[in-house]
DNA sequence: CCTGTCGTTTGACCTGCGTCAACCCTTTAC
DNA sequence: GTAAAGGGTTGACGCAGGTCAAACGACAGG
């Protein structure tokens, strides 16, 4: 079975964009009045600030539910904020094993992996209909150079983004699994709660598979896995509809010693 | 004979440090003088604007082998260019299980991970005697502010940082023992090469229990594996010496499609 | 010099998670 | 509607790498 089936693009049947945009669709954009602003880019800005923003980020694009935002070797011009929707961004290796290194929703910023090489070093792959303003990463530069707080705030983006991978370094390497998936439950319904959704009932954006890419696990024991917690009264999940019933559950596993194998 | 004896520290024995520095001794400094400044934060900037950088880079110090740099939870004021040395940097859990996320030699950067929050979110410890650069992040920032050069060049080391960080992941989700650890000595064996030390032979500065933790593996595990590539005439290793006898069959390791465990 | 400590190696054994396979459910295509 | 394919669940089994234990070598301190 390919463990990329995701990557493939569904096919654009009924509505057939301009075909050099592929499934992109251009919108009109503003900083100002998006719900996201603090977030996103912005937090912090005044509203003069902000509306300098606004003058940079002239598109935002659909990316339509298994199309790629940017794929590795693309060349890097963008930053990329995600409006709303999901994305997962993925590294390969030659012989076609791949790793999820990270998932991305609303206000989250995507791209950056391309600053150091002027290419893009990993694939961002929607994983629903999604929409993304596309921030031309010089023109960022520039304006962080006048802003200061715009500036700091980047550097806290790129700082945090260093920190949630340490994080992730820590499961992989010392995590069992039970601790790796209450670790994700907790992660993802915190980022919901950030931004007004329920903190204990969502939906799963990504299959088993991508999941267990995530977290170092095959899809069999992720699978596994939720059955235990349902079991447990921790969760109750079918399918994609993800349940918390438990959460100081969850947090207990976390904190319970019980070593990776 | 260990080629890179050069990066030792020259021995502290006749110059007495300040006793209230601890081992922190300062020393006067200038990157338009550094033979790192290509590998460092000065590259590719002017003469002009590397004194400026100098002006602003006023202490380096010493930290003792063992000591650390910084520790989580401590205000986050400079990042740090390693002169000379070895550092590790790692984040606990608060059940005392550690995860090295990382190993630094000198031209590297450490201290990117406190700026998001401010204060720092793992710990740096130096597993040599060292040398090391404080910069100021704040006046950091309003230099590259202004020096386009020195801000799109730190832009590129956090990203090469956040790439760095992608590939540990995939290291530690989906590659097996032989292949961690062919990565790791590959990895080493590049990065002293860019120094301009012998890509075959080199000194470990960490213990087999470090390497097994940023490699998520025991350290009786890498320890096999260093036998085993031995008994392959891969390598040579005694103790912390390390030789290097067949790099492309280090390469090869990497390239055939073992999958983990 | 000797002694204690720390790091490393090696063997024997065990187990958590991967592998393989069968089957089911849901969604999409026509 | 039906068919086909993708995604998910569950069981049986095997092995890579963890655990435990013993012994050794290198180095620091007295």
């Amino acid at each position: 079975m390919p463990s990329n089936r995701a990557l493939k693009t569904p096919r654009t049947a009924n509505n057939t964009p301009d075909p050099k945009e592929l499934s992109l669709a251009i919108i009109k954009t503003a900083c100002s009045n998006c719900n996201l602003r603090e977030l996103c880019l912005p937090l912090g800005l005044t509203d003069d600030e902000m509306e300098r923003l606004d003058e940079l980020i002239s598109v935002r694009k659909r990316v339509k539910r298994g199309d790629s935002l940017y794929r590795v070797g693309q060349p890097f011009d963008y930053i990329y904020a995600i409006r709303s929707g999901f994305f997962k961004t993925d590294v390969l290796l030659e012989d076609g094993r791949d790793q999820v290194t990270g998932f991305q929703m609303a206000g989250e910023l995507l791209g950056m992996d391309g600053i150091c090489t002027e290419r893009h070093t990993c694939n961002a792959v929607a994983l629903e209909d999604s929409e993304v303003c596309h921030i031309p990463f010089s023109r960022l530069e520039k304006l962080s150079r006048e802003i200061q707080t715009l500036q700091r705030h980047f550097h806290q983006v790129m700082s945090r983004e260093i920190v949630r991978d340490h994080g992730v370094m820590a499961l992989l390497g010392m995590m069992c699994v039970e601790e790796r998936i209450a670790a994700f439950l907790l992660n993802l319904s915190q980022r919901f709660t950030a931004r007004g959704f329920s903190p204990a009932e969502f939906n799963l954006r990504m299959t088993r598979e991508e999941i267990g890419s995530y977290l170092g696990l095959k899809l069999e024991t992720v699978s596994r896995a939720f059955s235990r917690f349902q079991e447990e009264k921790l969760i109750s999940v079918q399918q994609k509809h993800m349940h918390i019933l438990d959460i100081d559950g969850l947090k207990q596993i976390m904190s319970r010693h019980n070593q990776r194998a």
